[in-house]
RNA sequence: GCCGAGGUGGUGGAAUUGGUAGACACGCAUGGUUGAGGGCCAUGUGGGCACUAGCCUGUACGGGUUCGAGUCCCGUCUUCGGCACCA
């Protein structure tokens, strides 16, 4: 059995995009409600069946909140830059353009069949030059803020592919497509200053309702660490070496320092008769691929630089190595090591025969290093304290005589914001002959890609814009100044960055978004999306955010409230789908089989939204079945409403059941807990199936509590109910009411040491001795209170009669 | 190694503040409808003993708190996601 599911969906999905039923309008008298999906990569292949499920969620929340009064933006767009567009132009020669073009098509081909209740008059695309036009724009404004600059930063450089890559495309320190080797290589690159934002972006989580797993990986992304600065003098020079710690309450079991092979001072300081062996050492370390690096983590290598370093509280002189396990970009790429009370240093102590001193009591240090607390030993003025008081003293000792300062440091780095890549935005700036950078004017926006007919790279590691002369230089026709573009381009996160707030205005030309629109809409209440995206974009997007904050273009700090992600579909084997695993659900197959409704059904009915499930197509069918039971409840096998179905005043036991449902499904809907409200749609369905007449008063209730999650189908019984004067969709919901929620008669459970031993019918909220009472008159229960003491007995309000007994 | 989230029937998954574990669905079994198949309808379905009322056992494993634990506490194992020498 089934439905003329077909036929429904096509006709209500041709009647909304004609009608334009789900356009949402700007400014309005009802609440606002933003909901927002984290906006698809068009890929060549299509959709997958991971992409609907966070899309499907929305969508109900969407419906559901319109239903419920409130103005609604619900927009979809394309995020259209990015590499496999590049890189299938370097095998085929197909411009990206076409390939992202033929891409979207299918993509929002495919999205379409869902009947999702988009405004697609707000379809954003991140590679129109209308749009890339104010992503360019932003950049010029965190420029004119101080947050870009330009540094030689060491970019995975691939000799075999001449080429630059992205970290995503090197593993285990080899290149993702044909496995060449992958090295560090320094170039200049554009960076934005996302650390001058690290303390606002981890406050600020406190704002925002995300998941926890997500905040707890960005606060150690963000990776904020308090301690102290502490200042070495060097023997034997006016120069000094600059350490941080996080445990300066240590500083008297410093027994030798490590700088990162890239520190400067190894290109000042190290004595003649050790140049050879550092400059060794160095050029090794710099050498190591990814790979190299990750294998020799566990054993510490290292060499002596002949210089010696002043312990300021001792005044002990201890040695100066220089090893890779110290990096240059964090902290001031020089430690003090304290092998007593860091593992780290422990093993390098070990290896190399270095003093190992303990400063704190509490551990073995022979045998491994003590990072627990205790008492300090060893150690001049702190002796006898504790940690946090050791460390408050010392660091003030170290401020009263000028040589340190409690500090705090980030892990987080500033933004790397340039890749050498054609397909990207252009950064909206030239350089003259002297390198000076000028940036464009508001009105020579948008800097345009040109036409290029090859999209080989260089060969020198710059993009493959660097080979298009007449689109680099150019002369300005009146001052006859020569300039050439960047030929970098910006990075896919750029346009991914403010989608969002493009949505709420998006054919604005004259800005990027109109201020009392952005008032409006702003923030986004409900993000939903996968959580592979958990750090970067999210961050990023953030980071954006409060610079657009600051300079009052945006009236909220944080630009999302809501954060969920759905969980991953594993395909009906328990793996990820892949093409190689040959597991792949193809959704475009599923609609044609059983339509959009069962869909978008079987989707949310597989458990919680936020858990990954696996597929089962045969589980399908019992979705299918609903709906379809939906339909044969009204209308019969000729085509017209059921007979059974009477306006009639519905029984007190109907009542319970349609306000049970509506209480459940409009509690279930607003937690996102879709599952357990479709299971009470099939509870209801079950039960009133029975009823020889049907109340036509609750079969539209049903229906209309129906509609957010099978729309076509509900869309359409709804007019054949004979609802013709506005669309289902715009239909208020039912209310519930409480007097049918509380059924007169309860059924309670009878225990006796804590073991059910039967239960009975009374009515709602008898006293305690009825009740009692009434539990002893159970056969059972007396056969287990024959012979024995009763010691307590209790009763738990309409639940529970226990019984103690000896 | 560190951080985070999980582990419930053959399967996906339900279970307010601790209060009748397994809702709902898939699958399976039996019966009905049908020329047959499919579909649909009915009944049953954690394991075990009785198979009628009922009993024992059971939510990764081992302890504990409680009249009562999937839920709370301690320990262990395990799966998934993230980070990875961050001083």
């Amino acid at each position: 059995m089934s439905y003329p599911f077909k036929e429904i969906e096509q006709k209500w999905q041709k009647y909304w995009e004609d009608n334009k039923t789900f356009k949402a309008v700007d400014f309005s008298d009802k609440p606002k409600y933003y909901v927002l999906d984290m906006f698809p990569y068009p890929s060549g292949v299509g959709l997958h069946v991971g992409h609907p499920e966070g899309y499907i969620a929305t969508d109900i929340v969407a419906r559901y909140k319109r239903k419920k009064g409130f103005n609604v933006l619900h927009p979809m767009g394309w995020d259209a830059f990015g590499l496999p567009a590049e890189n299938y132009a370097l095998e085929t020669g197909t411009h990206p353009k076409i390939t992202t073009e033929n891409n979207i098509n299918t993509f929002r081909r495919q999205i379409k069949s869902f009947g999702f209740s988009y405004d697609w008059d707000r379809e954003i695309n991140t590679t129109d030059p209308k749009y890339y036009k104010w992503t360019q724009w932003i950049f010029l404004q965190l420029y004119k803020k101080g947050l870009v600059y330009r540094a030689e930063i060491p970019v995975n450089w691939c000799p075999e592919l001449k080429t630059v890559l992205a970290n995503e495309e090197v593993i285990n320190g080899k290149s993702e497509r044909g496995g060449h080797p992958v090295v560090k290589k320094p170039m200049r690159q554009w960076i934005l200053k996302i650390t001058a934002y690290a303390d606002r972006l981890l406050e600020d989580l406190d704002l925002i309702d995300f998941p926890d797993s997500i905040k707890e990986m960005q606060k150690n992304w963000i990776g904020r660490s308090e301690g102290a600065d502490v200042v070495f003098k060097l023997a034997g020079t006016e120069k000094t070496l600059n350490v941080f710690t996080t445990r300066p309450d240590t500083l008297y079991g410093a027994t030798y320092m490590v700088v990162a092979p890239e520190h400067s001072i190894l290109d000042e300081l190290v004595p003649d008769e050790f140049k050879a062996d550092v400059k060794a050492y160095k050029a090794k370390a710099l050498m190591k691929s990814d790979l190299d690096r990750t294998d020799l983590a566990k054993e510490k290598t290292g060499v002596f630089t002949g210089i010696y370093a002043i312990n300021p509280v001792n005044n002990r002189q201890i040695p100066v190595w220089t090893s890779d396990y110290v990096l240059i970009t964090y902290g001031t790429g020089a430690i003090m090591a304290v092998p007593g009370h860091d593992q780290r240093d422990w093993e390098f102590a070990k290896k190399f025969g270095l003093d190992i001193i303990e400063v704190i009591s509490g551990g073995q240090i022979e045998k491994e290093a003590w990072t627990g607390d205790g008492v300090l030993v060893n150690s001049g003025i702190l002796n006898g304290l504790n940690g946090d008081e050791a460390k408050i003293k010392i660091t003030n000792w170290l401020e009263e005589h000028k040589i340190g300062k409690a500090t705090i440091q980030y892990k987080l780095r500033d933004w790397v914001f340039s890749r050498q890549r054609y397909w990207g935005e252009p950064f909206p700036l030239k350089f003259n002959d002297n390198g000076d950078v000028i940036l464009l004017e508001d009105d020579e926006l948008p800097l345009e890609l040109p036409e290029i007919k090859h999209f080989q790279p260089s060969g020198t590691g710059e993009s493959p814009l660097a080979n298009v002369e007449e689109w680099v230089n150019h002369i300005d026709p009146e001052t006859r100044e020569r300039f050439h573009y960047e030929t970098n381009t910006m990075p896919q996160w750029a346009g991914s960055c403010w989608y969002y707030l493009r949505y709420i205005d998006p054919d604005n030309e004259k800005e990027a978004w109109n201020k009392e629109k952005e008032k409006y809409w702003m923030p986004v209440d409900l993000y939903i999306g996968g959580a592979e995206h958990a750090v970067l974009h999210l961050l990023y997007a953030r980071f954006w955010h409060k610079v657009l904050y600051d300079l009052n273009l945006v009236s909220t700090p944080e630009p999302f409230m809501k954060l969920v992600n759905q969980g991953m579909i594993l395909g009906e084997d328990g793996e990820k789908m892949s093409k190689s695993r040959g597991n792949v659900i193809n959704p475009d197959e599923i609609i044609h089989k059983f339509g959009a409704d069962t869909f978008r059904m079987y989707e949310m009915f597989m458990g919680p939204l936020t858990r990954t499930k696996p597929w089962s197509t045969s589980s399908i069918d019992g979705l299918h079945r609903f709906l379809t039971k939906v339909w044969n409840l009204i209308v019969d096998s000729d085509g017209n409403v059921r007979t059974d179905i009477k306006e009639v005043e519905p029984k007190f036991e109907t009542l319970i059941l349609i306000n049970k449902t509506v209480y459940k499904v409009s509690k279930d809907t607003e937690n996102l807990h879709f599952n357990t409200a479709i299971s009470q749609f099939m509870i209801f369905i079950n039960e009133f199936s029975k009823l020889s007449i049907k109340p036509k008063s609750v079969v539209e209730d049903f229906i209309n509590l129906l509609n957010p999650y099978a729309p076509h189908l509900t869309e359409h019984l709804w007019y054949m109910l004979g609802n013709h004067d506005k669309e289902l969709s715009f239909y208020q919901l039912p209310e519930y009411e409480n007097k049918y929620l509380m059924a007169d008669n309860v059924k309670m459970a009878v225990q006796i040491n804590g073991k059910v031993r039967g239960s009975f019918d009374i009515s709602r909220d008898s006293d305690d001795s009825t009740c009692i009472e009434a539990a002893r008159n159970i056969e059972n229960v007396q056969r287990f209170l024959e012979g024995k003491t009763i010691i307590k007995q209790f009763v738990i309000k309409n639940r529970i009669v226990s019984f103690v007994v000896k």
